[in-house]
RNA sequence: GGCCGAUUAGUCUAAUGGCAGAACUUCUCGUUUACACCGAGAGAGCGAAGGUUCGAUUCCUUCAUCGGCCACCA
């Protein structure tokens, strides 16, 4: 026995150790493993965001997927973990453009765009590479040699690639909309990026001039310049007589032609029942504004500044227009009423900035529009059939060929597919995929490469994030290169994710994937839940209690961070962080030395022999119960239910083997019967071998820093066969 | 407003149409002989009401409370 027995469990000294010496064995590439590993299976690790370091919530993501990878490799699978990075274009520029102007009160503008993707280059530089070290210190046995970036040359050809494919088909136009617009970003950004604050804000009731026959209330009297209808519901028997009727006005110094029209989605019953309609600054009233053919009247600017009206309100800012406007309205007497609501107003993700609905030039994904699919493996989606991504998007799930953990989930998933409108990939920002446009006059071009010859001037404006991680199962592969990686591990068996990205990512590959290549990206998507702090809250910067993985790591080992994440952990739940549940595991890492240590000590003399038969009665029994235990925890590990196999173990280790059967041991030592000795001493080498073996996707560290210190064979554990 | 969850012991968390199972905590006892990072034992729990059923914590309905997602009222 070694010394080292002899001492608590010291995972500082063991980890990084050991993680070199599974580098070192070449194992966590699948080329490199032996040949029993045939089938293939393959899991791609969402790509970390280059904007700092990971948290907890990454810890869990690496802990599940490494459970499924070590799991699957010991049971003879071809298993390609593949890793990566995300640029994250908007929130590592916003993040990179925070910094210079704390540090450098400079903005974008003044560094310029060539300047600052330099400098957002090294700062992801430098985030990917405490990123890598994290996924290290975590054990993560993933592929290092087809390690993947979401921007790096082969991703951003996959990318090229895909948007002239989509732009061939139709499914990618450019057009004038309302989008989204983020003032403090100086960019769009998409629906799912906008998050709702409420806010109290007035109500104000009014009318546009004295003559005016009917009263509107708004919000926003600002907008009311650019005013060119007012809707009423069709059945209000207070205005049918003004439908179809047109009047002029003056509001504010600004001549307005406002046409009366109807509309179901007018509510009788909110305020006056009669709405003023803007179609360049809001969403509905766009919509409002293309059924009845109204002019567009833009009147606030990308800086969300008032671009009309006299010197009293031109170039000022929005909530300063407001206030001029509320005073000109009073000083006129059309002001009726004010009141106090509660209003839930749009912001910028990222930046925090109040979002300004504005009509621009932007690129869309079409979702409903019909294209013909040349290939198709999707369930009820022949080849050569006419449909639309929605369909197929749907279609997947609905099907049974993707199976969402836990099943719940597909209602949401439903429910959003069936509410999704054109998705704008376009955005304002420097960081990211350029889009593959170039214009010359009026000519357009789209294509992989530049056009040929002079005068071409590419556009502006880069891609949307999710549009280069909808790519993720496929361009890691090599797409749209025929790569032998891509004929063998896609589609992919499993993605593992935080459910609160489904409909960015999960949604977004399912789009790319059955459009470019006719099949599934994955065949199950296990959504775990968010790891909160010890009060229940969603752990965040602004609290300052984000727990550093590494910190814990070092603290009290990798091994026992693992099992404090995964236990009691169950898909689609959150889950509070304990520093009491890992002290738990910790003591757990000990106590697994300590059962090595006894079994090492009491059989001293004995040699673990695989053929022995000779075992007592009571030894066949225990045997029994210990194949029990596998074959239950190895149909837990094949149905996804990771918390329940890992309690399991811990309770098999813990209250059967030590409890019971240790204890019992010394009583069969101390009788001296020669028979039942070698028995059980084979009995309790076996089932070391056996406890080590399964406990080693939770906790890869420990069981194979005694597989190693027991074995003089020089196995490694990780590649070991599962027992059953 | 629409949708989706949840409510189990002091805490945290499972399973289940047939005695509700762990972990931590608490209490009692033991033991320094693999391990005090120990052992043996004890205690304590299904939010409320109704329904289906031989039987409901589980299925259904309603209510209460909490959380989340989506839409957004102009």
């Amino acid at each position: 026995m070694q010394d080292k027995f002899l001492k608590p469990y010291n995972p500082q000294e063991t980890e990084s150790r050991i993680y070199k010496m599974w580098e070192e064995s070449g194992f966590f590439n699948p080329d490199n493993l032996p040949t029993r590993h045939k089938e293939k299976y393959s899991i791609m690790m969402p790509p970390a965001n280059v904007t700092g370091m990971l948290h907890m919530g990454h810890a869990l993501t690496m802990t599940i997927e490494d459970i499924m990878i070590r799991y699957q490799r010991m049971r003879g699978k071809k298993t390609l973990w593949l890793p990566g990075t995300d640029h994250a274009a908007i929130a590592t520029q916003s993040k990179v453009e925070k910094i210079i102007k704390k540090e450098e009160d400079k903005s974008r503008y003044d560094l310029g765009r060539e300047e600052l993707l330099k400098r957002i280059d090294a700062f992801a530089k430098q985030s990917h590479d405490t990123i890598i070290s994290q996924l290290r210190t975590l054990g993560s046995s993933c592929d290092w040699s087809r390690e993947a970036f979401t921007m790096d040359e082969k991703r951003n050809f996959a990318v090229r690639t895909m948007f002239k494919k989509m732009y061939d088909d139709g499914l990618i136009y450019r057009g004038k909309r309302i989008i989204n617009w983020d003032p403090k970003g100086q960019t769009t950004i998409s629906d799912d990026e906008i998050v709702y604050e409420e806010r109290s804000a007035k109500f104000y009731t009014f009318k546009y001039s004295k003559d005016f026959p009917i009263s509107i209330s708004t919000t926003r009297p600002e907008t009311k310049v650019g005013d060119t209808a007012v809707a009423v519901h069709p059945e209000d028997a207070r205005y049918q007589k003004y439908i179809g009727k047109e009047y002029d006005a003056v509001f504010c110094g600004v001549p307005i032609h406002i046409k009366i029209i109807a509309d179901k989605e007018v509510d009788k019953d909110f305020g006056t029942g009669a709405l003023g309609v803007t179609p360049a600054h809001s969403m509905i009233d766009w919509e409002m504004g293309q059924k009845n053919n109204l002019p567009i009247v833009q009147v606030i600017d990308e800086k969300a500044r008032m671009i009309v009206g006299d010197e009293r309100i031109i170039g000022k800012k929005v909530t300063e227009a407001r206030e001029i406007i509320v005073e000109w309205l009073k000083s006129e007497g059309l002001l009726e009423k004010e009141e106090e609501i509660k209003q839930n107003i749009s912001t910028a993700e990222r930046t925090g900035g109040i979002i300004e609905p504005l009509p621009k030039l932007q690129w869309f994904i079409a979702v409903n529009k019909p294209f013909k699919i040349p290939h198709s493996e999707i369930a009820g989606v022949q080849s050569g059939s006419t449909t639309t991504l929605k369909e197929i998007m749907r279609n997947t799930v609905e099907k049974g060929q993707i199976n969402i953990i836990p099943d719940y989930f597909n209602k949401t998933y439903f429910h959003w597919i069936d509410n999704l409108r054109d998705w704008c990939i376009s955005r304002q920002l420097w960081y990211g995929h350029r889009i593959p446009v170039w214009y010359k006059g009026k000519e357009v071009f789209c294509n992989t490469e530049a056009p040929e010859g002079e005068g071409w001037t590419q556009d502006e404006d880069t891609l949307d994030t999710w549009f280069s991680a909808g790519l993720w199962t496929f361009s890691t592969l090599g797409w749209p290169e025929k790569t032998e990686d891509f004929e063998m591990y896609h589609p992919t068996d499993v993605l593992e994710t935080a459910y609160d990205i489904l409909f960015f990512w999960v949604a977004r590959m399912i789009m790319m994937t059955t459009y470019a290549l006719g099949t599934v990206p994955f065949n199950n998507v296990y959504l775990h839940g968010m790891i909160r702090n010890s009060k229940g809250q969603k752990v965040s910067k602004s609290l300052g209690d984000n727990v550093d993985p590494a910190d814990i790591s070092k603290k009290s080992g990798t091994d026992a961070m693992r099992m404090a994440l995964i236990i009691g952990n169950t898909p689609g739940t959150d889950c509070k962080w304990s520093d009491d549940k890992l002290k738990g595991y910790k003591n757990f890492a000990n106590k697994i030395w300590n059962i090595t240590r006894f079994i090492l000590e009491s059989t001293k003399d004995a040699k673990y022999n695989n053929e022995f038969n000779n075992f007592s009665e009571m030894d066949k029994k225990l045997i029994e119960e210990r194949n029990a235990f596998v074959t239950d925890i190895t149909l837990d590990m094949e149905e996804f239910r990771f918390y329940m196999a890992g309690e399991k173990i811990y309770h098999y280790i813990w209250h059967t083997l030590a409890d019971v059967i240790l204890e019992d041991s010394k009583k069969v030592f101390n009788e001296g019967n020669e028979e039942f000795n070698n028995s059980r001493k084979q009995f309790l080498l076996g089932t070391l071998k056996t406890v080590l073996i399964v406990l080693h996707p939770f906790m890869p560290f420990l069981t194979e820093e005694i597989w190693q210190s027991t074995n003089e064979d020089k196995s490694i554990l990780m590649i070991e066969k599962w027992p059953i």
